[in-house]
DNA sequence: ATGGTGGGTAGCCCA
């Protein structure tokens, strides 16, 4: 049994007390952080190491964006993509279970893409635009069994969204966002496990704005955290969960962590 | 229709 889990952090050394009691209370055994918001030699080693999580792979940056993937089983760095082009750190890949074997897991993080969702009006747009699109053309040359997990920045399902209808404008919730990501699944195949086991139309949200008085009163919520497996790895996929009450947790990350247990 | 909050960092950027 392996349970991996996807967590953007939104500063992972100012939320290290909250990430050492998700890594208590649920101990993943792998998790895969996004918005590390900080550099290599910035990032928190010692206290994973303290909580039995000995193996990482860290794609720092200043400031911001940044993932990590940090496990208390081995892993070893595979791969960096650099899919906007431009240096950001958004991706870093681990091999599990041993050189050439086991599975491949990607952390991602897409960029969030501003606020008009027009490439014209607004850059940022049309590079998470293209990001999704070099995204698709690495799908298709995966060649081995592969989890990609992250912070996708797009809710694809009428019920990923509170409001299908008032977020169709929205960025998130474009057609056209919708769209390029559909491409990017069907380019491997890729399973949704996460709406394997919580099946449209059952509301399904991994991520709350901090500009709401009380997040849980409105509920306005976006499945923006995601956790796609290769088809065969997906057979494999015997559970998932999704961990609303850490959104409650003192000083909390905007988003929630999701977590997929298989039996490899 | 608008602005609302949060993190990193050092005069705003990003989400």
């Amino acid at each position: 049994m392996v349970t991996i889990a996807t967590w953007n952090i939104n500063s992972v050394r100012l939320r290290m007390p909250i990430v050492e009691r998700f890594l208590k209370e649920r101990a993943p055994d792998v998790l895969c952080l996004q918005e590390i918001k900080c550099q290599e030699h910035q990032f928190p080693y010692e206290a994973f190491a303290r909580l039995g999580y000995e193996y990482s792979a860290v794609h720092g940056q200043k400031g911001y964006h940044g993932v990590a993937t940090v496990g208390r089983i081995p892993l070893a760095e595979f791969s960096r993509h650099d899919w906007q082009d431009n240096g950001e750190a958004r991706h870093v890949g681990v091999e599990i279970g041993g050189p050439g074997k086991g599975m491949i897991l990607e952390n991602v993080y897409v960029p969030a893409g501003g606020d008009i969702p027009d490439r014209e009006q607004n850059a940022k747009f049309g590079q998470k635009l293209d990001f999704v699109g070099r995204m698709t053309r690495w799908a298709d040359t995966i060649d081995r069994p592969t989890m990609i997990v992250g912070d996708f920045n797009i809710a694809p399902l009428e019920s990923d969204v509170w409001s299908h209808k008032q977020l169709l404008k929205v960025v998130s919730h474009t057609p056209v966002e919708v769209e390029a990501l559909q491409r990017f699944m069907d380019a491997h195949g890729w399973v949704d496990i996460g709406r394997d086991h919580i099946v449209p139309p059952e509301r399904y949200y991994s991520w709350w704005s901090y500009r709401s008085k009380d997040w849980k009163v409105n509920d306005r919520g976006r499945r923006l955290d995601h956790m796609w497996a290769s088809p065969e790895l997906a057979k494999q996929a015997i559970a998932h969960s999704v961990y609303e009450e850490c959104r409650d947790w003192e000083k909390p990350s905007d988003h929630i962590p999701l977590v997929t247990e298989f039996d490899l």
